[in-house]
RNA sequence: GGGCCCGUAACUCAGCGGUAGAGUAGAUGCCUUUUAAGCAUUCGGUCGUGAGUUCGAAUCUCACCGGGCUCACCA
């Protein structure tokens, strides 16, 4: 017989033996105080005090008539102590609790020799009896696998894993905070959809039983959004999931959330003032500081931010002077030069951005602001005037990647409808799905939407920033991981 | 997808051609101030799976499964 399930007998043996006297899964528990409570509160007039705590038995030292547990609740740690003595039979209870049973004491406060913070039991239930042994007391779960296909027994075992998702519950919190501060509402789009758009990316497929259709998976919250600010609406965010069907890495998950916001009569300077705003805001919430450790990079949010253009950034970093190139082939024998692989026919602005991703992005480790995007890749944005070649759109780097993408929104539905085009053409010369014409966004288009600034910022990313960590996947507190087969 | 690394008890790990080990957790006993409690006894394994090499494989080889790092892909 497996230990394991030896283990588990043992424990449900208890469980039966528990049973014969009181429920050990009760309904109804005494009403608690948070063990934090008890601390804080601590003077001398404090000790005898009665309380209630309530939580999980995280340790156990048994010592013939004496034994002290230690509760973990959702708040902190504390001693109980259970006596022969003042319990009588009631202290044989203390072979029927195992380790990660959650138990409801009542008791007196009082410190023992050792100064230790303690409540004298007198009054004590088993409130859910646990069939499984936690993990080991001293290493916890390291494994990664098990840390992220049991969540739950990562977050028993590794403090840190607790206060990661804490603070991602803080990141968002303290985004909606800042928008709403600044008068912006949040509102909810389909996460199906007829079109998956706003995005390059491959969405996921799904089906429809009544209506016998295929629906996508949303890759971005851009074009139903837009659809609002022609509504009316003029500040506007969402804050939700979106789904890509490509890799996964470090630093891509199929699921991830982002925000995105619309802001009417605002340009993408705008929003770069507002974005710059934003996450100091939520660095100083979450983490207390503007300046960031990561790795071996410390980040400094506070001050200006650099801001470069995108021709600038590629000379500065790249060494390619893109005003002075004439010829696509010069620019293509530039690229082959800096080892770039370039496919057939390539567009200049495919070849500007392999060299933006291979040579400049890396290098952008303190936050800058990358202004003023080739048109052609950026078709939902506003061309520059006078300039049709680029168009206001911005993207912010943090540490070598992505962290948010901005532009003045594309407004003119003639134009809108022409670039979507362009990009339904070369999807189906390249057999990719990279954006389809939405008729029903453009037509929406056509009753007018108001000049707006737009924003995107990927709020893992975000988190990964501010709690230092370098996988996207101690941040998701479940990781898409593969089907493990059971043998 | 390529390269490198990992998979041994429920958990954390050692062992790396010659009888499968430790600590934690569990069980039993002793123990009224411990807190990584202690002491003693004890239970617990298809060494990821499958083939191969070998007198002999946890150990070497190959394939597969799962995971990690990294490169590539990915707006």
């Amino acid at each position: 017989m497996p230990t394991e399930e030896e283990l588990i007998n043992i424990r449900k043996e208890k469980r039966e033996t528990l049973l014969k006297n009181n429920n050990p899964y009760p309904a109804k528990v005494k009403k608690h105080t948070k063990i934090t409570e008890i601390r804080s509160n601590f003077q001398q007039n404090t000790i005898n005090n009665q309380y209630v705590i309530n939580g999980r038995v995280i340790a156990k030292r048994k010592m013939g008539k004496i034994a002290f547990i230690d509760i973990q609740d959702g708040s902190d740690v504390m001693q109980i102590q259970l006596s022969k003595e003042k319990l009588g039979t009631i202290f044989e209870i203390i072979n029927l609790i195992d380790l990660g049973d959650f138990i409801s004491v009542n008791g007196s406060l009082f410190k023992t020799k050792t100064e230790e913070l303690t409540i004298g039991v007198e009054d004590i239930e088993i409130i859910s009896k646990a069939l499984r042994p936690p993990p080991e007391k001293w290493h916890g779960v390291v494994d990664p696998e098990i840390r992220y296909r049991s969540r739950h027994l990562d977050l028993i075992s590794n403090k840190r894993s607790r206060q990661i998702a804490i603070a991602f519950s803080k990141t968002i919190q303290s985004i909606r905070n800042y928008l709403h501060s600044k008068d912006f509402i949040e509102l909810q789009t389909p996460i199906l959809q007829e079109n998956a758009g706003g995005a390059a990316a491959k969405p996921f497929i799904t089906h429809h039983n009544q209506l016998n259709q295929d629906l996508f998976l949303r890759i971005s919250l851009e074009l139903h959004l837009k659809r609002l600010l022609i509504g009316g609406f003029e500040k506007i965010f969402e804050i939700g999931k979106v789904f890509r069907n490509e890799g996964i890495s470090y630093k891509h998950n199929p699921e991830f959330t982002l925000l995105e916001s619309y802001e009417a009569y605002a340009d993408y300077n705008d929003v770069a003032k507002m974005l710059k705003e934003l996450i100091q805001f939520c660095a100083q919430e979450v983490v207390g500081n503007l300046e960031i450790k990561n790795g071996d990079h410390i980040i400094n949010l506070a001050g200006e931010w650099e801001k470069l253009t995108y021709i600038d950034a590629l000379h500065k970093f790249a060494g390619i002077d893109y005003l002075k190139i004439k010829e696509d082939k010069d620019l293509i024998n530039k690229a082959k030069d800096l080892g770039i692989h370039i496919s057939k026919n390539p567009s200049r602005s495919i070849i500007l951005d392999e060299i933006m991703k291979k040579f400049v992005e890396p290098k952008l480790i303190q936050p800058t602001f990358i202004f003023d995007y080739p048109t052609e890749i950026s078709p939902l944005a506003k061309k520059i005037d006078g300039n049709e070649n680029f168009v206001e759109r911005f993207e912010l780097f943090i540490l070598g990647y992505e962290f948010a993408n901005a532009y003045s929104e594309l407004n003119d539905p003639i134009d809108q409808r022409e670039r979507m085009t362009e990009q339904a053409i070369k999807a189906k010369n390249k057999d990719e799905e990279i954006e389809l014409i939405d008729e029903d966004f453009v037509e929406a288009l056509e009753y007018g939407m108001p000049p707006a600034g737009g924003l995107g910022v990927g709020i893992e990313r975000l988190a990964m920033l501010l709690m230092g960590e370098h996988s996207i996947r101690e941040i998701i507190l479940f990781p898409a991981m593969r089907t493990k087969e059971t043998n």
